[in-house]
DNA sequence: GTAACTGCAAAATATTTGCATCCTT
DNA sequence: AAGGATGCAAATATTTTGCAGTTAC
């Protein structure tokens, strides 16, 4: 367990300290999205603001967590399901915001379909969100 | 058309003053979405920081505009389908926005594919934001 | 030992709140 | 005239940056 969070972060370069295991390992107890304050919270105070900025900017990266996007004005992260090659990684997959209980869920498995652009026009990332009533509220 | 925004105005109970009439006024203009940073450069230091945070909230609470989460830390409002019909149908079609310049296209012409769901739940409304570089800026 | 990482301080941004004044109705 | 909306000032909150000290390798 201790040495799957070790192996990754070694598999994408970076140095095993205390607080990069200790935050892989709240995504992972987590097992869904986790906000900043979360971290910081959950961490105990352990941390600074900083270094969990710093933190999850570099998670994000080397494509190890994504950002999903929220409603309200936070930015939540996840771990990346799949294992993306480092510093490329497209979060391509839907997400889903309930408009009641306003949850977000990564719909993994729902691809954003390739969009065509005019001519001219360059992608750099795509977004699709989707809202409406979860299967928990429904 | 200034009809109709006083109108659309007064069917949801709001005073008609300047600020609210602009800023609807560049939602129409711009078609499709924008950010708090986009009206407050394009209202041209007319109005308050303030006035516009709060004539937004206002108009998300009267379902004038909705919001569109993105994975980056802005948030983007988009006047509501019903209200934005009356001419064009801004319905299902992809947004782009520049990363560059800033603006916002409409890109017509190009649809949101229908994404299938998991079981349980319900789409109320779907948002595609591309962003990248447009054709002035490429 | 060296490069990378962390913590602290402080700067830069973004958002919210209180209140006096002005505008819409 | 009365209630709501705005603008200003200031309080909060969030994120970024610089740098010195510490740690991983």
């Amino acid at each position: 367990m201790q040495n799957r969070i070790a192996d990754l972060l070694k598999k994408n370069q970076l140095s095993i300290t205390d607080s990069r295991k200790k935050i892989l390992e709240l995504f992972q107890n987590a097992g869904g999205a986790l906000a900043h304050s979360d971290i910081e919270k959950m961490s105990g105070e352990h941390f600074d603001r900083v270094t969990i900025y710093r933190t999850l900017q570099t998670f994000v990266e080397k494509g190890i967590i994504h950002t999903i996007p929220t409603v309200d004005n936070s930015v939540l992260y996840a771990l990346c399901k799949d294992e993306c090659s480092a510093g490329h990684h497209h979060d391509n997959h839907v997400h889903f915001i309930c408009d009641d209980c306003g949850t977000t869920y990564c719909l993994d498995h729902v691809l954003i379909p390739k969009v065509e652009l005019p001519l001219g026009f360059t992608e750099k990332q795509t977004d699709l969100v989707v809202s409406g009533t979860c299967k928990n509220c429904n």
